[in-house]
DNA sequence: CCCAATCGTTTCACCTCCGTATCATAAACG
DNA sequence: CGTTTATGATACGGAGGTGAAACGATTGGG
């Protein structure tokens, strides 16, 4: 149980995290990367780099680039949609879903220490 | 009164807030420069370049590029501290409060949804 | 069939960011 | 004073992101 929280302690809770994620060690994401992993792993699938676009706004080779970078760190992976071979589907993986686990059990435990 | 943010819930609020700041149209700031700005609002002052890359972790020609950025957004202002000229004093400005303010603002209505 | 439409990727030129190293200024201290 | 120390800004090369435009691959409608 919890009050609700105020603008002054969400500013708070966003800085703790905030710098938590720049001085963090392993994995650092653009603001954008980040939008597009949470995107993968909160909305229901499938995801295609078009809807993704679409969502936040930006243009495709944002989000294919978006897609290697994160690729590369092994936190997505994609393949061709067997139906329609024009599209890609986002998949997630083991290694992004642990990155969001971990990042969503750290803004709780500040969001708590925030408002008791 | 809410109940406590669960994890689950935790990256919901980050995630709308992070979409709305990628789709906003007005100011675009790194995640660095953000950690700068709410350092630079949130804690007590004075605020020197030095200090806030050691609070960052990052070195200091990172926090000059974003202070040179957040002040062309006239959302920081820096002047020379007078008791000693090395130092340069960051202050805050009223365009930089009133952006913090709505931010709060976005990220305690976004919780307050996600946790009613 | 064939040609237009769709999708994701790639290319291009530009810009910004990073860290290292260096610089100019200013204070402290012998 | 002159030297050392400290602070913030700048130069530089490298890495990466961005939007616009063009490109292959694939589909589906006429």
């Amino acid at each position: 149980m919890s009050v609700r929280l105020r603008p002054i302690q969400a500013l708070r809770l966003w800085h703790e995290v905030g710098l938590a994620l720049v001085r963090g060690n392993g994995v650092d994401l653009t603001s954008r990367q980040l939008a597009v992993l949470l995107t993968i792993y909160l909305e229901p699938p499938p995801h295609t780099v078009r809807g993704l676009a679409a969502k936040l706004g930006v243009t495709k080779p944002v989000i294919t680039r978006a897609l290697d970078a994160m690729g590369d760190m092994d936190l997505v992976s994609r393949r061709r949609d067997p139906a329609d071979r024009r599209n890609v589907i986002i998949q997630r993986t083991v290694r992004g879903a642990l990155f969001l686990d971990e990042l969503g059990d750290l803004i709780a435990a500040r969001a708590a220490e925030l408002a008791p």
